[in-house]
RNA sequence: GGCGCCGUCGCCAAGUGGUAAGGCAGAGGUCUGCAAAACCUCCACCCCCGGUUCAAAUCCGGGCGGCGCCU
């Protein structure tokens, strides 16, 4: 398998599609958002017609209603990868985000899965009590957890509460079980990187684009589709600050430049978890310039011989 | 030429004698079923020189720079 990593808008998916057609590839997206139907501008999916007859999956699998994971990306990816390889083809997984990644290369542990009902309960001590009350009950049930989670971190703490609770084990002591879905395959991975200042200006363009291209209306339709203002892709970068916009909070200037400032916090945290994967090919990019793919080509062309 | 106001981190900015708030930007990081999320950490001896004082970003004098008004 091939793995095309990095930050927003550094050119992944003009690269995936290059080696794609170089190697008779198929393209996985690992991007947590365009899983969802329906939002495609601000997730700068690549459109069907441009995808030069490369099949990509994970795209579009999902209504917005639902809430997809990272457990599901792992078994779905690994699921995808094992009918690619069925048809004698080359996986491609190409996308940004960090923790699908990293939950379909190395697994999650198969513990409970999110129980909806329990964490509204703890979420609601949560806000009755402080978070760092939740902090204090981890500290009881999982000591290792309360010393690894920060004591504000109310999302970790409410599932290591909730794994703790449903198990009767606490969390850390579900690790050992933790096995990769795609264990026998031989991963091999390309991250494409720029300078921050060429991401900023990648960036602020690409934000123009979106609203030049109707980033607006198509929330607009998704809203009078009856897709809730609450649903999940709608919290994320983009759809989050424009959903403000639309309900008066600030113009769209600022809006834009509020988008595009998100974008940047958000390449830092990306590069943050790229640096950590292992066996990973770091490559000054943007993706889509001839120079990058004859690289990455060369890399891939090494990697199929051995 | 005169008078007045001002000069604190890249930007905004608090602080008027007791040893530099905060916000933005920037940097580093955490991450095992919400991750485009959530959370954590770091980041200034206050324009320069001299003086007063136990102690000055804070007071005084002089430079330099900016802004405004007047001639």
């Amino acid at each position: 398998m091939l793995a095309i990593l990095g930050p927003t808008a550094a050119g992944k998916s003009a690269l995936a599609l290059a080696l794609a057609e170089r190697f008779g590839g198929e393209i996985i997206n690992c991007d947590s958002t365009a899983v969802y139907r329906g939002f495609d501008i601000g997730t700068d999916k690549v459109a069907p017609a441009d995808r030069r007859d490369i099949p990509h999956h994970l795209i579009d699998i999902v209504e917005p209603t639902v809430e997809y994971t990272a457990a599901r990306y792992a078994s779905d990816g690994a699921a995808t990868i094992r009918d690619i390889h069925q048809r004698g083809r080359l996986p491609l997984v190409v996308g940004g985000t960090g923790f699908y990644y990293r939950a379909l290369t190395r697994g999650l542990f198969p513990g409970p899965a999110a129980d909806q009902a329990l964490r509204r309960r703890l979420e609601d001590v949560g806000a009755r009590r402080g978070v760092t009350f939740l902090h204090r009950m981890v500290r009881r049930v999982d000591p290792a957890s309360a010393t690894r989670i920060q004591p504000r971190d109310a999302k970790r703490l409410v599932r290591a509460l909730e794994v703790c609770f449903l198990t009767g084990r606490p969390l850390t002591a579900h690790f050992a079980d933790t096995t990769s879905p795609i264990a026998n395959v031989d991963v091999h991975a390309i991250a494409v990187r720029l300078p921050a200042a060429e991401i900023s200006r990648r960036v602020t363009r690409r934000v123009d684009e979106q609203f030049a291209r109707g980033l607006l209306d198509e929330i607009r339709m998704l809203l009078a589709r009856g897709i809730p203002e609450t649903a999940r892709p709608f919290g994320g970068l983009v759809y989050r600050q424009a959903l403000e916009h639309l309900r008066g909070v600030r113009d769209e200037a600022a809006t834009r430049t509020l988008i595009a400032q998100e974008n940047r916090h958000y390449a830092r945290r990306q590069l943050v978890w790229f640096r950590k994967e292992p066996n990973l090919v770091w490559l000054d990019g943007p993706g889509e310039s001839p120079a990058t793919i004859e690289a990455a080509t060369r890399l891939v062309q090494d990697w199929i011989q051995t």
